[in-house]
RNA sequence: GGGCCUAUAGCUCAGUUGGUUAGAGCGCGCGCCUGAUAAGCGCGAGGUCAGUGGUUCAACUCCACUUAGGCCCA
């Protein structure tokens, strides 16, 4: 067919040389264009239904479950939720890849305070609707924000179920719910108790210690005299001494029930001019100048412990006497060492109390009104009457001084108003059984953590010193946007129903209307016909309040896990941030001990924060937040995953426009050495033309086993979740392995040498047989960019049609097994190469050469290192990429080698650009050199030579 | 204030059981190529390993404290 090529010269135009290279060609794009490009993918992904292909790909593969911890659905994604479901994705992917069925079901917590807040702004106020239309608007109201963020979470890549998530608010999800609560209420952990809560007066609801948030906050600081009653006890003290206390919450007063002390300060009598004052010894000069005090005289010192058995005359609250306490938490940072304790407002407080048996008085409403108490306050709100309780200290002589203080203060979540602390009914799940300590939750919970795989490894002793120290847990909540807790108590005894099998009717009322049942349904309805309870009464009151949000979520491996398309319970990983040891970890463990007596978990991953380019925590409200969705517009998905994959997500991580700069040019990097290779591949078929290992050369299969133990290393940093491993090493096979070694020095071999001719080949298969691998090693993190490069990725007989569905490479089918010796030679190769790369540096930059392949190098070596160079000397020249190399034995320097670099000799072939002294020895092509007469003639576009 | 964590070149990471002048890639500077070309190659300059003190013949690596930052709690 190139017949007419042929000739002799002159007669016919001669060879166009260029047009005799096996130059690259590929239709594959070298700029990614990934926020155009990746949408249609997404199409295509959801046309072609590829999550379900996976899962059909893998049935019957053992199973490796990653349980999505749900999101609250308000507005769109941060960085923080887009960072979490990535590296779930990339879990997931890689377990896939490496063989396991792995689904993912996405899921949502729709309940709780956020959206009924929305809810109540959007019609003004509370009461306006009644609970069911209130819960119908949540539910709506809920199902948008989903919609909103199934979009974007799309977006990033990630696969799974996400036409059928979970979601809180599912009918059947708060049947588990419900059902999870009445087990818990069986089987004795469920407890009503006084405690103190923190409590909003401004939503009128207990809130959870997740839904306090601190914040400055001013409050008047003011020291208060209680007078010591003169008694037996009070003898050393001394008569007419009062105690000085210091607090920021004047209204708490009133329930004042006690004064604690620390067993082991010192306290004095301070004779000043304004009278005598107990104090801690430590405090004196704190106080001095705070209250402008001039002291006369000073008495004691007495141990706190000493001190125990004193009484005090409240300050306004004519024949309340309140006693002497020891506490240890008392401090010398503040006030007077000398603690005002009120066990109905505050949790140290109430523990104090518990132990002293003080009683626990906390008489105002839930909107904070004072039910008791004298004129000047009653019927006020708790914060409206600090001003006036001030007012009457100062009347009754007992104010010693007032100020403000502005300090870190707990607020409420959601409406940011102060909270305060105040003693309320509420329904708690008891951690301690001291009768049976062993199946008590705090126990079960130390016991099951220990049996758990923690990531970093300093989460167990995180959360293990949380769960021992964390009070009961208080599940009820007074609002409406929830699961209500399914309990009713007899209109005739006033008794709590405990009938479990009638009290499960519930949990099918659920599944059918969902909780709404018990909004719209009365209890004669809800319990099963003709129940009655002991005292022979049928009526029945339901409980108002509803669960804690945390015991929904905590529910979800309840609810979720067990099925065919969520897999089996317990999950084998839980991976959130780490804000989720006191949250989800704790909760779903709480839950899981109650109806299953084991952990939910067998591996608990964490990540860490979202951080800006100063290491501040990304936050909506500072402004300094970067979003999924612009990184997504800006620089594409696969970005954001390569700057997951970037980081060790252990730590904070950082993002801001310099580091996606940077990420950029190494997917880029990565995205143009697997280019080249395709562009390589384009004549070449691995079915028909890849050769067996024997046949390859030795530098070929050098560079297979190089491969094979990156392959290596990546699976075992994929399963251990050390995805920045795995990038960096990818990262840097593609530039110091492929691009500047391999690749660079395969170009000569690749475009000039016979199309079929066994180099080439030999070159091609390798190169095939590396990008197959890296383009399945990169696919958990480039999902866009491996599945287009597949498309255009040489095929194989049985190789799946999207790279998702692919497992990854084996070590094996890389390694071409050469021996250890041959090994050890090119790794001293490529040493020289090293060498001689730097020699011709001079040369170059005093203008002797310009190109590399107008050197000829000449190697000085001593005896060892000359022999080998010696064996591989028809090699060396392609090695270097010059022209010729001389080896010379027997280096007299200290050096092992030298090297020196001459103009190379004869003339520069204009196929190859190679020097020559065999150029124009053939006359058909008297510009070319002997190893492209070679070739051509193996072409059949020169006749062999005569 | 308490618990836990982090701190190696401008950036992102490696640094094995403490052991010779602390590594890589990117970026940067200076060149080369123009047959990977909005590409490719080479060379080079960058670090008192947060700080202080200690243990040791020897410390980025072990211990203590300090500083800065993070999460959770008070």
């Amino acid at each position: 067919m190139h017949r007419n090529s042929f000739g002799t010269q002159g007669m016919t135009k001669p060879l166009d040389l260029k047009s005799t290279l096996n130059l690259p060609k590929t239709a594959f794009p070298m700029k990614a264009n990934l926020p155009q490009a990746e949408p249609k993918m997404l199409e295509e992904w959801e046309r072609t239904r590829i999550y379900h292909r996976i899962q059909q790909a893998r049935a019957g593969a053992p199973a490796y479950v990653l349980h999505d911890g749900p999101p609250y659905p308000t507005g769109e994604i941060h960085l923080g939720t887009g960072l979490n479901k990535v590296l779930k994705d990339m879990v997931v992917k890689s377990k896939t890849m490496a063989g396991f069925r792995a689904p993912y079901v996405p899921g949502w917590d729709c309940h709780g305070l956020p959206i009924e807040t929305k809810v109540e702004k959007e019609i003004g106020g509370k009461g306006k609707v009644s609970p069911a239309e209130f819960r119908r608007m949540c539910r709506d109201f809920a199902g948008r924000y989903i919609e909103n963020h199934r979009r974007e979470f799309k977006r990033l890549g990630v696969f799974g179920l996400w036409e059928e998530p979970y979601l809180t608010m599912n009918f059947g999800y708060e049947a588990h719910i419900a059902e999870a609560f009445l087990t818990f209420l069986e089987r004795g952990y469920v407890f009503r108790g006084l405690k103190p809560v923190y409590w909003c007066i401004f939503d009128g609801t207990a809130l959870a210690e997740a839904e306090v948030e601190y914040e400055d906050h001013t409050s008047p600081s003011i020291w208060v005299k209680f007078p010591v009653i003169a008694d037996a006890a009070a003898a050393n003290v001394g008569a007419g001494v009062d105690a000085v206390i210091w607090t920021t919450t004047p209204w708490t007063l009133p329930h004042n029930r006690a004064l604690a002390f620390h067993p082991d300060f010192d306290y004095v009598v301070l004779e000043t001019s304004a009278g005598h004052l107990l104090v801690a010894a430590g405090m004196v000069e704190a106080i001095k100048t705070a209250l402008a005090l001039e002291i006369s005289n000073t008495r004691g010192p007495w141990k706190g412990r000493e001190l125990e058995s004193l009484k005090f005359q409240h300050p306004f609250l004519n024949g309340l006497r309140v006693p002497a306490v020891l506490a240890d938490y008392v401090t010398l940072e503040q006030g007077s060492g000398i603690v005002h304790t009120a066990p109905g407002h505050g949790a140290e407080d109430f523990y104090t109390g518990q132990k002293y048996g003080l009683e626990v008085a906390a008489p105002i409403d839930d909107e904070g009104h004072y039910l008791e108490g004298l004129p000047e306050y009653k019927g006020k709100t708790v914060f409206e009457a600090n001003p006036h309780i001030v007012e009457l200290l100062k009347s009754r002589a007992m104010l010693l001084g007032h100020g403000k203080l502005t300090h870190s203060y707990p607020h409420c979540w959601r409406c940011h108003q102060p909270v305060i602390f105040r003693a309320t009914e509420q329904w708690f799940i008891r951690l301690d059984n001291p009768s049976a300590p062993q199946s008590s939750l705090r126990e079960m919970a130390q016991a099951e953590i220990k049996k758990v795989k923690w990531t970093p490894g300093w989460g167990e002793e995180r959360i293990q010193s949380m769960v021992a120290t964390r009070p009961d847990w208080c599940v009820s909540r007074q609002r409406y946007w929830g699961v209500p807790l399914p309990v009713f108590f007899c209109e005739g005894c006033g008794k709590q129903f405990d009938d479990y099998a009638a009290l499960k009717n519930v949990v099918r009322w659920f599944e059918r209307e969902g909780a709404d049942a018990w909004f719209t349904r009365s209890p004669e309805e809800l319990l099963p016909a003709g129940t009655k309870c002991k005292c022979g009464a049928a009526k029945w009151r339901k409980e108002t309040d509803i669960l804690d949000v945390w015991f929904d979520s905590g529910s979800s491996h309840y609810a979720v896990l067990g099925s065919e398309s969520a897999g089996p319970w317990p999950a084998d990983c839980y991976l959130e941030g780490p804000d989720q040891y006191r949250g989800w970890f704790q909760s779903s463990l709480l839950v899981a001990l109650g109806v299953k007596d084991a952990a939910p978990y067998r591996h608990v991953v964490t990540h860490g924060w979202t951080l800006d380019e100063k290491g501040v925590p990304m936050s909506k409200s500072l402004g300094n937040a970067l979003y999924p969705a612009e990184i997504c517009e800006k620089w594409g998905a696969d970005l954001l995953r390569v700057w997951v994959a970037s980081q060790d997500y252990t730590a904070d991580m950082r993002m801001y426009p310099a580091v996606m700069t940077q990420l950029s040019e190494a997917y880029r990097k990565i995205r143009n050495t697997i280019r080249f290779a395709l562009s390589n591949l384009f004549d070449f078929d691995p079915n028909r033309d890849a050769l067996p290992d024997e046949k390859l050369w030795e530098m070929d299969r050098f560079m297979l086993s190089r491969a094979a133990a990156l392959v290596k290393n990546c699976r075992g940093w994929y399963e251990n979740f050390e995805f920045h491993r795995v990038f960096h090493a990818i990262h840097d096979f593609c530039v110091v392995d492929l691009s500047s070694f391999y690749f660079d020095v395969l170009k000569d071999r690749l475009y000039t040498s016979a199309p079929r001719s066994v180099g080439r080949r030999s070159a091609q298969t390798v190169i095939y047989r590396i990008a197959s691998a890296l383009v399945r090693l990169v696919a958990p993190v480039l999902v866009f960019t491996a599945e287009e490069i597949w498309k255009f990725f040489p095929r194989r007989a049985g190789d799946p049609e999207s790279i998702h569905m692919a497992l990854f490479p084996a070590p094996e089918e890389l390694d071409s097994r050469l021996d250890s010796a041959k090994m050890a030679d090119w790794e001293k190769l490529l040493g020289v190469r090293e060498q001689v790369l730097k020699a011709l540096e001079g040369p170059r930059n005093s203008k002797f050469i310009s190109s590399a392949l107008e050197a000829k190098v000449v190697l000085r070596a001593n005896a060892e290192l000359s022999a080998l160079l010696q064996s591989y000397a028809a090699h060396l020249p392609a090695l270097f990429i010059v022209s010729q190399v001389e080896i010379v034995s027997g280096s007299n320097g200290p050096a092992p080698m030298e090297v020196e670099v001459l103009r190379a000799e004869g003339t520069k072939c204009e196929r190859c650009w190679n020097y020559s002294t065999h150029v124009g020895e053939n006359a058909d092509v008297p510009t070319v050199c002997e190893r492209c007469v070679t070739a051509l003639v193996e072409m059949g576009l020169v006749p062999a030579s005569k």
